[in-house]
RNA sequence: GGAGGGAUGGCCGAGCGGUUUAAGGCGGCGGUCUUGAAAACCGUUGACCCAAAAGGUCCGUGGGUUCGAAUCCUACUCCCUCCGCCA
């Protein structure tokens, strides 16, 4: 959510953003509404000033045994004129509030304009594409042919978009969780934490997920419990309605993410690109507003770190502001090289939400010495998601005999484990 | 699921209709004393709205009663204790 304040005062700016942003956003409504409490807010202060006033001087007249009860009938009014007040006052401020929900986050300067995918920005490539003497298979004949991956019972018993693993196959996605995770917290200096899998409809609406993109989350019938499409959010709210007393905080957690996909119909339907459930470890930051940027790269290069260790090929895009999400200021999306589609893929997505997020969520800090409070910023990052993971490492690693070779820092979680065979699952 | 109890400032805790601009304590910060520290003593110390002052809002959340609500009524949420069930 961005400050009204900032928006009354930057109306035009806001304005462009969202068209940049492809956003559709009554700015004038919104104005007004402004304008509006504005209005209400000094008659209905002074009116409360008044009957502050009165009432102290009644309880100083009952004291002092003189009776008081002259001025109840005018007090009684000036009561009902409150009221009146403060229910419109409501009034615009739900609506003000629900409009101020819709508008997306300003864009970081740097950020490419343009509207979709395409006008995303190259910002470097790492690794070289492995070459193959044979023709490189797709994950999904890859997973199949070891018996590692089992898409057809999966969808028996729930359906489309949904896979189970076997064997080897659950031993890699579980190395592959805990080597992200023992990376993170030994070597970049991130907390874990294990949240809770299901929020309430307050934290969705921290996270920006609520009150618009509904459509995209499972939520669980008759109880404000939502599945989480991503760590973010439980780890975000994390710190609602706090004053932090010491930045940055860095904490790294693993969660399965549910994911409707409403509207992504026919895309990416063959294997384990797009489920309704994943496995995903994720990177949040809580920083100094100064330095969010610079936390913005570092965590970027954290999520890389487990790219480069497990030797695969990915390059770094910076979105456009077509292709960002909602809360974000600004966003990387890293993108690993797949041979059996020849086609890099989105593996990781790292924002800065400056003080978006934080805004909603209540986070904010105290320099020390200092007397005011101010929103923190938050970032986060995917490192990365799992299983995208495992299909680059079955990609890149697949051999002419159909097996696939474990990356080198992976075999101590596979229990020394050097390649995965037909026989192994 | 049943019965009972509770929710007050960073924490503990008083207040149960009118100088509450929320007592007191702990913690934090500043000072006195000390070579330094501890102890002791003195002072200070919530958030939010408002450019600021003045002022206003906030005692779990919403609604109500009243001239006036932390205090009374009501609904909801959450927490605790006991019973039941249970990995």
């Amino acid at each position: 959510m961005l400050d009204i304040k900032f928006v009354r005062e930057n109306a035009e700016l806001v304005r462009q953003s969202c068209r940049n942003r492809r956003a559709r956003v009554d700015l004038e409504q919104l104005l007004a509404l402004d304008g509006k409490r504005r209005e209400i807010l000094p008659t209905l202060e002074a009116l409360r000033q008044e009957r502050n006033r009165v009432s102290q001087e009644v309880g100083r007249a009952k004291k002092a045994g003189t009776d008081p009860s002259a001025v109840f009938a005018s007090m009684k009014q000036v009561g009902e004129q409150i009221k009146t007040l403060e229910q419109e006052l409501g009034q615009v401020d739900e609506l003000l509030q629900e409009l101020l929900y819709a508008i997306p986050n300003l864009p970081h300067a740097s950020v490419p304009v343009g509207e979709d995918e395409n006008a995303n920005e190259l910002v470097g490539v790492w690794g070289t594409p492995p070459e193959f003497d044979f023709e490189p298979l797709n994950h999904w004949d890859i997973g199949e042919g070891l018996g590692i991956v089992d898409f057809e019972r999966a969808v028996k018993m729930a359906g489309a978009r949904f896979t189970l693993l076997k064997g080897a196959g659950s031993r890699l996605e579980r190395a592959l969780i805990n080597f992200m995770l023992d990376l993170h917290t030994t070597q970049h200096g991130y907390l874990e934490i294990l949240p809770p899998f299901m929020v309430n409809s307050k934290a969705m609406t921290g996270t920006g997920q609520l009150p618009k993109f509904a459509a995209d989350l499972f939520k669980v019938q008759d109880t404000d419990y939502w599945l989480i499409p991503t760590a973010e959010v439980p780890v975000t709210n994390l710190h609602m309605d706090e004053i932090l007393e010491e930045l940055p905080l860095r904490y790294t957690a693993y969660t399965p993410c549910f994911r409707a996909e409403a509207g992504s119909y026919g895309k990416d339907v063959r294997g384990l690109i797009r489920l309704h459930q994943f496995d995903k470890v994720e990177l949040v930051q809580f920083v100094h507003p100064e330095k969010s940027y610079q936390h913005l790269e570092e965590l970027t290069s954290h999520a890389e770190t487990v790219l480069s260790q497990l030797e695969l090929p990915y390059r770094r895009m910076c979105l456009s502001t077509g292709d960002m999400g909602f809360s974000s200021a600004k966003t990387y999306d890293l993108e690993v090289w797949l041979p059996g589609q020849k086609t890099y893929r989105e593996i990781s997505s790292c924002s800065n939400f400056e003080d978006f997020q934080a805004r909603r969520i209540g986070v904010r800090f105290r320099d020390k010495g200092r007397k005011n409070t101010e929103l923190a910023h938050t970032l986060n990052g995917s490192g990365l998601a799992v299983g995208r993971t495992m299909v680059a490492i079955l990609e890149n690693y697949q051999q002419a005999d159909g097996s696939v070779a474990i990356p080198e820092v992976l075999q101590p979680y596979m229990g020394g484990l050097k390649k995965i065979c037909v026989e192994d699952k």
